[in-house]
DNA sequence: TTTGACCCTGTATCTAATACAGAGTTTAGA
DNA sequence: TCTAAACTCTGTATTAGATACAGGGTCAAA
């Protein structure tokens, strides 16, 4: 049973954009006391979190949704829908992990050529690599 | 030597946001031909390119910039400043990965058990495993 | 029992991107 | 060469996703 705030405080998401999740439906809207107040349960903190590491990894609201939906199909949808769901999910996470993989490698060898000491940045030639395709 | 419409074309970015790009100064104003035509080079294209990278992959058009200003820095960061800007990159990104490769996880799993067939999606205990954090 | 911290709603603002309108430019074909 | 389609220009409007703020009610603890 938690207030908004210390959902908040919880995930270390925006009081506001909790509010603002809710009007979306990306979020349920909690049971409220006699008062008016918003109490939120373990399920709003758990799928809350879910929704912040989502959107901090570059999906859309409504690709959050989709992905919130795998565990919500309420026998509207048959195992096959799922799966196929499913492995678009995959391989387009799939690419992401490359493309992050990519970035850190440029990075590294950044990294590790700074590590001779002086001279301005701007001497380093590897930090041109940085924007190759391979 | 790019139109806008081919650079456009080119990355898959809409034509519309290469010119916003230009006004937030994320990529460089191009030159331009007499009658006022904005000419891209293979420079523009690859910055945008890695642009998109960047923002596909959840980084904010500041922290995209950041990655970018490694590249230029002019002489008025040393290397050592390079160096921790890197790592601290190098972490996030390390964080991303580890995120996407949860999720990747949980959905392989859905993905297998919906492999047996028939039944709504509903009679899988799994897709509730999605939420959890490790 | 009051006062500071919290919550409510509605609305405004901000960023990132996209769309559109009205006008000029380029280019390919009749 | 002329013209019509396709493109570009600028300025502004709209959308999505969040965040901020104002004006008022509620809660808790001193």
């Amino acid at each position: 049973m938690l207030t908004r705030g210390k959902l908040a405080t919880q995930t270390g998401c925006n009081i506001e954009t909790i509010r603002y999740y809710e009007t979306i439906d990306l979020l349920p809207a909690p049971a409220r006391t006699a008062s008016g107040y918003r109490t939120y349960n373990d399920e709003h903190l758990r799928r809350l979190n879910f929704i912040q590491r989502a959107r901090s990894l570059g999906f859309s609201s409504e690709q959050t949704r989709g992905l919130l939906d795998l565990t919500e199909a309420e026998g509207n949808k048959t195992r096959a829908d799922v799966k196929s769901l499913t492995e678009a999910h995959i391989d387009e996470i799939s690419q992401k992990i490359k493309d992050l993989q990519k970035i850190k490698k440029r990075l590294r060898q950044i990294s590790s050529f700074c590590d001779g000491s002086g001279k301005s940045a701007s001497t380093c030639p590897i930090l041109e690599s940085l924007f190759e395709d391979n």
